[in-house]
RNA sequence: GGCGGAGUAGCUCAGUUGGUUAGAGCAAACGGUUCAUACCCGUUAGGUCGCCGGUUCGAGUCCGGCCUCCGCUACCA
């Protein structure tokens, strides 16, 4: 047992089904893992299910389930859509399992024993449904900034010294400029930590479900310090021979988990239990459906199977091709530094045009005319020096783009090695050779076969069954080795080929009569901001109104006199006053970003105008019950607004 | 506000270290071909390479400023 590649995914949470955009860590992953295998590594390639946490407890029991039960038969819905679109895993972990379990405690205990973990007194806000903690600061008019219900807890818990190790993780990604791909990423990432990296709450209050801190069963483990743990645990962790499969030579995220989980607070807590880290973490994207990131609660998913499963009626294929369809459809059309969009029309358009079109009729048309023109049977004469250097250069392009992980890049060097292949065809022509029994027509077929058995290999990682397919209609077993790709024993001379049969029948679509010119299609780029909430059946969006406000708009905020009566510094700021007011009789408390401008004694005493009706909200946790009005000069200084002489206390302006 | 990224043909995007007529795919128009799944091939786009200025013999490609969009992050009320 030699050392083995290990390719990581981060595992979805489990509280939902999967839609398009969930599977894409896994494709990744997968795509990732079925290449490293073809190079002749040994890989391991994990996928999972991430199951603690309050919040599944909590839906479980709204549903009046078992938690075990519950999570055990979602995490079998993952398991089945995995299994289904083709994502070949080694290793399936649940977080519930007793071996991540074990892990998980293994690990803390080291951390406890090395003292990188201390016990602390929390209290703050807490957010349930996210189980994040949140500084007073952090909170908008009540709420976590995401809107959610937030409640006081004080409770003795124990800290990860995330801060401790800022520079260390910095350092390590500074002189690693593979760690953090795509490199958009890594700016973000850095820019984060060089701002600090603050400790972090890692137990919470046992609720009865989630993972116990060894020796004190009154706590759990924070979901998300347990949660990144399943990456060892599936190697093995503790236990003895985990050293095979750690660290991973990369590990696949979505983008919105990378900055403060996998790129920070996991390598920091591998560095303190003295483990080796990941070679690499790659970030990619999020699915957009009409410019909108899909979720349950807009219902706009895109779920994997049933976009299959029609696809394979409207066509007629098998679901393992109409899958490949999808993954297809995902891996050409994704951008690693960016979000991707997904549309049925653009769906549509691609298999038609890459799979139907290009490779299919590929295969399609070099099997017919072997059949036709060199009685079915792979002929002797030595492949075309152009069709040489066509696969080669493929097949280069693509280890290039795969070793930094880019599969749209490594994709398209595949299809263009089948669009090569119909530029060749032609120019070669070999329906006219064949009228002449010219000479040439032999290497010219045999060249067209190598071109597809080829394109067989590349397009392997992304499209599994269609390789398959290609492989069974050639009649030979698949082409599974990369070093085969573009080799004499990949396509024998004297071979009998199968009889060509469509892979991938042509989508109609019907033509849509010539709205080309005048509508854009609703703008599925870049939608424009909506205003208006839930439904917009006919959008019409009047573009001036930005501009121009109603006099109605204007008198809904509210501007008064008010008197500054006290005026002073914001602990742990340095630009902010924390002004005491009164508007007419009324006692107000402002916070104020003016305090390079003024010093608190010119403050006090004075007449401003003030937005009497803003929302209240915190700054750096002091609440500031509205705003006052100030220009601003060509520093960026503050230049108070006061009445023209003493104005009656608490007038309003207008 | 700070940091970062992007702005190239109708659409999606490529464009290495600055250098002859700025590219690909798709869509559209026209033409060709018939081996193939009405498929493939060729031609056509006359694109101010966001705007302004600068460096240079020469800039999409470097520098400065500005505009727009996006991401991250804030002591923005």
């Amino acid at each position: 047992m030699g050392q083995f590649t290990t390719v990581c995914t981060a595992i979805p949470y489990v509280n939902s089904v999967p839609h398009i955009g969930n599977i894409l860590t896994d494709l990744c992953g997968d795509v990732t893992a079925r290449y490293l295998r073809m190079r002749g590594d040994q890989v391991f390639f994990q996928v999972g299910t991430d199951e603690n946490g309050l919040k599944i407890k909590e839906s479980a029991e709204a549903q009046g389930r078992d938690p075990y039960e519950f999570v055990a038969e979602i995490a079998q819905r993952f398991r089945d859509i995995f299994d289904a679109t083709g994502i070949s895993y080694d290793d399936f972990i649940r977080t519930t399992e007793p071996r991540h379990v074990a892990a998980c405690q293994a690990l803390f205990r080291t951390l406890r024993d090395n003292g990188h973990i201390y016990l602390g007194t929390y209290e703050g806000w807490y957010d349930v449904s996210t189980e994040t903690f949140f500084r007073e600061e952090e909170l908008k008019d009540g709420k976590s900034p995401d809107g959610n219900e937030v409640r006081w807890v004080s409770e003795d818990n124990y800290f990860f010294r995330l801060s401790a190790f800022s520079d260390r993780v910095l350092a390590h990604i500074e002189s690693n400029p593979n760690f953090i791909r795509p490199e958009n990423r890594r700016n973000e990432v850095i820019s984060f930590i060089k701002q600090g990296l603050r400790d972090i709450c890692i137990t919470r209050k046992n609720p009865g479900w989630g993972i116990p801190v060894p020796d004190q069963p009154e706590l759990v483990i924070y979901v998300w310090f347990d949660a990144v743990i399943n990456y060892i645990a599936s190697t093995g962790y503790p236990n003895p021979g985990f050293e095979a499969k750690w660290p991973p030579a990369v590990q696949w995220v979505g983008k919105d988990i990378l900055t403060r989980f996998h790129a920070t607070l996991w390598p920091a807590m591998l560095m303190a239990a003295d483990l080796p880290i990941f070679d690499t973490v790659v970030a990619h994207g999020w699915v957009l459906l009409s410019g909108e990131k899909m979720s349950k609660s807009r219902g706009n998913v895109v779920r994997p199977l049933e976009l299959a499963d029609e696809l394979s009626s409207r066509t007629g294929i098998s679901q393992p091709i109409a899958v490949d369809a999808l993954r297809h459809f995902l891996t050409a059309t994704m951008a690693l530094e960016a979000d991707s969009s997904f549309s049925y029309e653009e769906f549509d358009f691609r298999y038609n045009a890459d799979l139907a079109n290009d490779i299919g009729n590929a295969l399609n048309r070099s099997l017919s005319m072997a059949h036709r023109f060199a009685e079915g049977i792979v002929p002797a004469s030595p492949v075309e020096a152009e069709a040489e250097e066509a696969v080669r250069g493929a097949k280069l392009e693509y280890e290039i783009a795969m070793a930094d992980y880019r599969i749209p890049a490594a994709s398209a060097a595949a299809f263009g090695l089948i669009r090569w292949l119909g530029k060749y065809t032609d120019s070669r022509a070999p329906w006219a050779l064949a009228k002449t029994n010219d000479p040439a027509l032999p290497g010219v077929i045999r060249s067209m076969l190598h071109a597809v058995r080829a394109a067989e290999g590349l397009v392997r990682p992304m499209l599994p069954s269609t390789a398959d397919a290609i492989a069974a209609q050639f009649g030979l077993p698949p082409l599974s080795e990369w070093d085969a790709i573009g080799s004499e024993e990949s396509l024998p001379v004297g071979h009998a080929l199968g009889q060509p049969q469509p892979i991938f029948p042509r989508l109609e679509i019907e033509k849509k009569a010539a709205p080309a010119k005048s509508a854009p299609k609703a703008e599925k780029t870049k939608p424009m901001p909506e205003a208006t909430p839930e439904t917009k059946p006919a959008p019409n969006p009047a573009p001036a109104a930005d501009e121009q406000i109603t006099i109605d708009d204007f008198l809904k905020v509210k501007l008064r006199v008010a008197r500054i009566v006290e005026a002073e510094p914001v602990e742990g700021a340095d630009k902010l006053y924390k002004l005491q007011i009164v508007v007419g009789e009324e006692p107000r408390q402002l916070v104020a970003g003016i305090r390079k401008s003024y010093t608190p004694e010119e403050l006090i005493g004075r007449q401003i105008v003030v937005v009497a009706n803003l929302k209240p909200a915190k700054l750096r946790g002091v609440e500031s019950q509205g705003m006052l009005l100030a220009a601003t000069d060509e520093t960026g200084a503050a230049i108070l607004l006061m009445p023209d002489r003493e104005a009656p206390e608490g007038a309003t302006v207008r």
